[in-house]
DNA sequence: CGGCGTTGCATTAGCCTCTAATGTAATCCC
DNA sequence: GGGATTACATTAGAGGCTAATGCAACGCCG
């Protein structure tokens, strides 16, 4: 191993671990204090998460990282929307599965083209080759989070 | 201009347009979580802004995009903690300055240590090559992030 | 099959942080 | 100098979370 290349990516590495935490939280206010539709983060995130099929009330608690009962306050209020609904697991007479509604899937398209218009606008200013190093981040960035999710604590 | 790489490139808007809010949010919220200093994201932004030096409330206000009032209460909870202090502004008597204290650059010394002890776990088993894109992201981010604040609303 | 610990969700009370509306004092400008 | 403006503080209220608790369904072991 080189030596020089040892202190780039010792060096990268800090620069990372700086800069990383602050971006990710300015992004994501910018995102949503931008959106027309009040929607919170942990509410996209279900709603995401729902997208890929029903789900039990503690399993989005645990995919959500918050409590079962926040969820379960979650869930009172995107069915007051109209945007998922309760129905009962036939396996299991205690748990609740949740769906997402039609209007529901609307609701997060809706949110994903506010989203993507607002990111286009600024992005057509980006060069190409710029773009394609944050679409190669973005997979390295996901890798990132699911290992970061998997940790015990 | 070559029709494969405007197709190369339009693919890579849309797949970050569409991950990007999603994978900011989920790191924003692993940091938060993951932090043993409860510290809230808008506390974390003030405390990085007063780094560079003093600043008013409505500076402060402007700059993390929340309103004076909630400004007025958090520098109010920071103060209690010992984090900054407020001063009188020489060239305004209606004006506050508020400036870090040695505690408060300490705490952020410290919550910049555990976000780094957080990634550099994770970043242990990324490549060289991973390592740089995710270093020429951030600049690319960042840039993105000052264009983003800039705009009117 | 009967009883008991466990599991899954709902409910309640309370906290933290934000916004909106308003008040107060200092400053600017004609 | 007086009215409009600016800078901050205060107050009331809402949203979203946690912790503690309750209740019903499940599962297992004797």
């Amino acid at each position: 191993m080189k030596p020089g290349e040892t202190t780039l990516r010792s060096r990268h590495l800090d620069e990372i671990a700086e800069a990383l935490p602050q971006r990710a939280s300015a992004l994501s206010q910018i995102f949503l204090t931008r959106s027309t539709m009040s929607v919170s983060r942990t509410e996209a995130g279900v709603l995401r998460r729902l997208e890929e099929g029903p789900r039990r009330i503690s399993e989005l608690a645990g995919e959500e990282q918050v409590t079962q009962p926040a969820i379960t306050l979650l869930v009172n209020r995107l069915e007051d929307r109209g945007w998922v609904q309760r129905s009962a697991d036939p396996s299991d007479g205690r748990a609740v599965l949740v769906s997402l509604t039609g209007a529901g899937a609307d609701a997060l398209h809706r949110l994903r083209a506010e989203y993507r218009a607002l990111l286009h606008e600024e992005m057509a200013t980006l060069q190409d080759g710029e773009v394609e190093t944050l679409a190669e981040a973005v997979q390295i960035l996901d890798r990132l989070i699911a290992q970061l999710s998997d940790r015990p604590r």
